[in-house]
DNA sequence: TTATCTGCAAACCCTTTGCATTTAA
DNA sequence: TTAAATGCAAAGGGTTTGCAGATAA
């Protein structure tokens, strides 16, 4: 079982819910995959694999997968969600005083994925960013 | 009629196409609104002043708007897309390819909402930003 | 005149939800 | 034992499409 699958077991039972054959199934095929792939895509792989299972259950673990911070899901251009493994090392972006020069680092998931369709719209794929934000803090800006 | 609506006219014309009552309303009032706005929105606001217009011609016309360059539809997070006037004369951030160096510039607004949301939750005001994209562009990518 | 437009309703597509049944704990 | 999970089918929601009648050029 994939490390991140056994993540995924204590997440599940953190949260009182129950570990069952479609839900590691899911998660077993979700982190042996490269790169995004659609939750259609994921039903068809698992279904391979675990005959019967359902649609749903795939969307379902998709999303506990995402809750659990194992997952990210990006809408690129108009199509359909895809999702993609979560990497938590990640990086982050800073915001800079340009008067005391402080420095703090953040991360926000949302411009990230604007950033993403973005690039798409030109026909890139994203490998890595640098966003630096330059202003007042606030004891800068009330001083 | 709004400067931008006569480009659209012109755009219209170069279609060959036709400039109907129902087309100059919708840019009127698209090229009149601040900031973005829904379809739905824009269906609303020009059906208060051309009652009997559809929301099918809304969405049409928005597709003509955006092919001209005129408009620009986001779609953010998973909700309904909006769409925005397209200002040509505005700062703008870089995509950069790692491997040929191809450099494409672009703007976009609404990131840079986001980046103002960000930096006011840690008490910042932005006065200037960086934002620079690398990845992959389509040729180098299935080269 | 005639190719294009329009508005309506229906179709679409991806995703979520309702529900009766099954299952993990 | 029993709360939670599953799979099916049906509903949702925004957007697009088919079509017959209307309209700009």
């Amino acid at each position: 079982m994939h490390r991140k699958t056994a993540e995924f077991s204590r997440f599940i039972a953190g949260k009182g819910l129950k570990s069952t054959r479609q839900r590691t199934a899911v998660a077993e095929v979700f982190f042996s995959t490269r790169g995004h792939i659609s939750a259609e895509d994921l039903y068809l792989k698992v279904s391979g694999l675990h005959p019967g299972i359902g649609l749903t259950t795939v969307y379902r673990t998709l999303r506990l997968l995402t809750e659990a911070g194992l997952a990210k899901e990006h809408r690129f251009g108009e199509s359909q969600g895809v999702f993609e493994k979560e990497d938590n090392a990640r990086h982050h972006d800073h915001l800079i005083c340009t008067r005391c020069g402080r420095i703090i680092e953040f991360k926000e998931p949302s411009i990230e994925k604007m950033q993403e369709a973005v690039a798409e719209k030109y026909g890139f794929v994203v490998e890595d960013h640098k966003l630096e934000l330059y202003g007042l803090c606030r004891s800068c800006r009330t001083a």
